[in-house]
DNA sequence: TGATAATTGTTATGGACCATATCAAATATC
DNA sequence: GATATTTGATATGGTCCATAACAATTATCA
């Protein structure tokens, strides 16, 4: 099930294999069957997400974030006063790999570590100035150039439908 | 965006809160609030596809195959005669790194490299009587453990119509 | 034909992400 | 007040992904 993350330098001519082109130059050998591998659960969920981080990345060039420092700063604004251990528990980021996004995001002043007066042991974790400007352009690029484009692709009943199934999966599977 | 892979320690309790449990003894600080990240397309998809490969390796574990080794050994049963470059490709697994790969598959005498006679650059790849084998029990896992599962939770149409929208997103976003 | 370019499998290497053990400081527990 | 726990942090190792480079072989083409 695996799927790298490169853009594949054969998708020119997976392109025009899939639209039966025939390039009458080069015998060019044949496609491969994917056979039951499309119906894979997992093969299909991983090429999929793949591909949506990827365009993400793309979308977000310009404030250069990546999706994992898009959703820190998201649940950070909205929980305002949560010390390291929640926000990064939450989000299924283990507390010793936290500290170095934390760092990453401090130094470009999009949130700050503040020492918690109730427990000197804690840092209570706040959006700067800075970060809440940037996310909002950050929610707008996102709304516009990416989950705009599983409307167009998929049609608004069947994106919510989408999202509904996936959340249920996360959750339940 | 990120979720990690670690069952997280805190389940029990985020179940409970999602259940509206309360522990009466311990004041425990009240949930996050996931806010508009539960709608985020990149998000969910990570953490349902985490889910995914998780319960995959749990249903594999009497055959010790991994999604990437299931998809190679479905990928070389449909397509016999391909060289290791075909296979990688159309995975999406650079040629580096399916070196590797194919030593184990190889040392565990599920598949076999063969030198072509046509091209003596290329190795051919098939599956030994052992590897169509296991391969054969890794699909009645897959099925009845794995993919039913989907049906369990999402039922028939849902399941054909979630595995059609990211197909869909795969190949066209 | 023979020189040059391209392809195949491979190795080496570095980066990103993930996971565990461990630590000092601060707090909780008893 | 002694012991255990929690918090942020460091060190470290594993896995996966990506690029460069190489020898052997094949294709190209002057």
């Amino acid at each position: 099930m695996t799927v790298s993350k490169t853009a594949e330098k054969s998708s020119e001519k997976a392109a025009d294999a899939a639209k039966g082109r025939k390039d009458p130059a080069e015998p060019q050998a044949e496609a491969l069957q994917l056979g039951e591998l499309s119906e894979q659960l997992g093969y299909v969920l991983k090429r999929a997400q793949l591909k949506v981080f990827e365009n993400f990345l793309r979308c977000m060039a310009s404030l250069q974030l990546t999706p994992a420092q898009f959703s820190v700063l998201l649940l950070v604004e909205k929980n305002p006063g949560r010390n390291q251990t929640e926000i990064a528990s939450t989000l299924g980021i283990l507390r010793p790999n936290f500290v170095a996004m934390l760092d990453n995001l401090e130094s470009r002043d999009l949130c700050a570590r503040i020492r918690s007066t109730n427990d000197r042991r804690s840092h209570i974790l706040v959006l700067t100035d800075k970060g809440k400007a940037v996310l909002a352009r950050a929610k707008k690029l996102v709304a516009t150039k990416h989950e705009a484009r599983l409307n167009d692709l998929l049609g608004q009943s069947n994106r919510e439908a989408l999202i509904g199934m996936l959340a249920k999966i996360a959750n339940e599977f």
